[in-house]
DNA sequence: GATTTTTTTGGAACGTGATATAAAAATTGA
DNA sequence: TCAATTTTTATATCACGTTCCAAAAAAATC
């Protein structure tokens, strides 16, 4: 229902469709120009050439403006290659770079607009989490991996994928915040996932997901003692 | 009110303490007579007799008040005996089903708490993990895990401590959001730190953790089932 | 007691997200 | 083409967190 469009209902439909279209352009476009500050209902309101009462009409809040806008922005299943020559535990750890690698290639961008939308109706952020093609992407990796005896079979993987998302969006709390830097976003997301699936995997893994966890463990000392270094209280 | 000499600093300080009190007094009894909706600056400043600026210059912003009233209820290391019966790990498994049992015991108090947190100036939410005293308890029980035996010793503590604090967060946030119920709490933080853990133990504890976290998630099954028969989309 | 410094006070003001209202415009159906 | 329906627009308004300011009050200093 995005792409193709087959204009399927009315021109009335069609646009509504590219009001929403426009709101949600203007607003990428406003957080890219000015940050989350820059961002009012009123200068988007502006900027996209509507009445401030339409996004209101069109979208219900300012936070799910910006969450429309954060799902505008994603096709991520399309660039995951799959990486079938490592282990399926490793091919999770991948997947999860991959996703932390977004933030990476606009941090300022994703910055701002994780930050616009903490600090607004925030209740909604559960489209982000129950967002069911990135549901099924996640398990389905974990399915393969205890497929092939990674994993242990008692193991729920819905639950544990929860658990991961739970570390993945805590680390991104963390660096939203300002707590952490940016080069730490990968070996903290990382860390978090390998342990977690360390603690869910069969002996197979064991060994394997232990290496990684320590690796990360390394790539996040730096970091950590520059930290802890810098405020002497 | 004729105390020998405790008064450190001048008359200025004290009466400024006094207000300050006031005023987390009146932020508790607020939220708990109204909830968080009824938490305005203008009626806390009303109901502590003082007026709308006092508050900011005490404290700075509305969310460092309701950190205040966080840590100002709670006296953790005191009610948590040790459980020197069980197992290191079991302890830290303990150490977080009290801390839950917080929450539990006045669930709407914590959740407009928290609600009214989040949905204010969020950037010293870092106080709350940042507190030294809360961190040396939690990193003190791992050592003693990692001291006898039953963490890797290759495993940085306080960075896994960091990590079994995201889970909390994360369900927590949950919680708040309204997409768990009270009776997930539990089981929903046991779950992922008894994985964790797991991640992170011997071959001596390995076992005891995945039975814990099994358990966990039987816990977590019942309640994940309705919600998902409960939004049939 | 008089002076100086610090803090609170009352009140106005700003920009915010969100809502309500009536009028205007656009789309639909006949 | 005309009437009915839906949606946008413009504007006013609300409560909110926050900041600013001159004046008053209070404590500390001399």
């Amino acid at each position: 229902m995005q792409q193709p469009a087959p204009a399927a209902q009315g021109r009335r439909e069609e646009a509504k469709a590219e009001r929403r279209r426009r709101i949600i352009h203007a607003a990428r476009e406003l957080i890219r120009e000015t940050g989350d500050a820059g961002l009012s209902m009123r200068a988007l309101a502006a900027r996209a050439g509507v009445s401030l009462a339409t996004p209101y009409n069109l979208f219900g809040s300012k936070g799910a403006i910006l969450l429309a806008v954060l799902e505008d922005i994603k096709g991520f299943g399309r660039r995951f290659g799959g990486y079938e020559a490592c282990s399926p535990l490793d091919r999770v750890l991948k997947a999860a770079a991959l996703a932390v690698s977004y933030y990476e290639q606009d941090p300022d961008f994703y910055r701002a607009l994780w930050g616009s939308m903490l600090r607004t109706t925030g209740a909604e952020e559960r489209s982000m989490i129950f967002n069911p093609k990135r549901e099924a992407f996640w398990i389905g990796l974990l399915d393969a991996a205890a497929g092939e005896g990674w994993l242990l079979p008692e193991i729920d993987t819905a639950t544990l994928m929860l658990n991961l998302d739970f570390t993945f969006r805590s680390v991104m709390l963390h660096w939203i915040n300002g707590e952490i830097g940016l080069e730490s976003l990968q070996p903290g997301v990382g860390y978090g996932y390998a342990l977690t699936l360390r603690g869910a995997a069969t002996d197979k893994g064991r060994q394997l997901m232990l290496e990684r966890a320590l690796a990360f463990q390394a790539e996040l000392a730096p970091a950590r003692a520059a930290r802890s270094g810098s405020r002497p209280d």
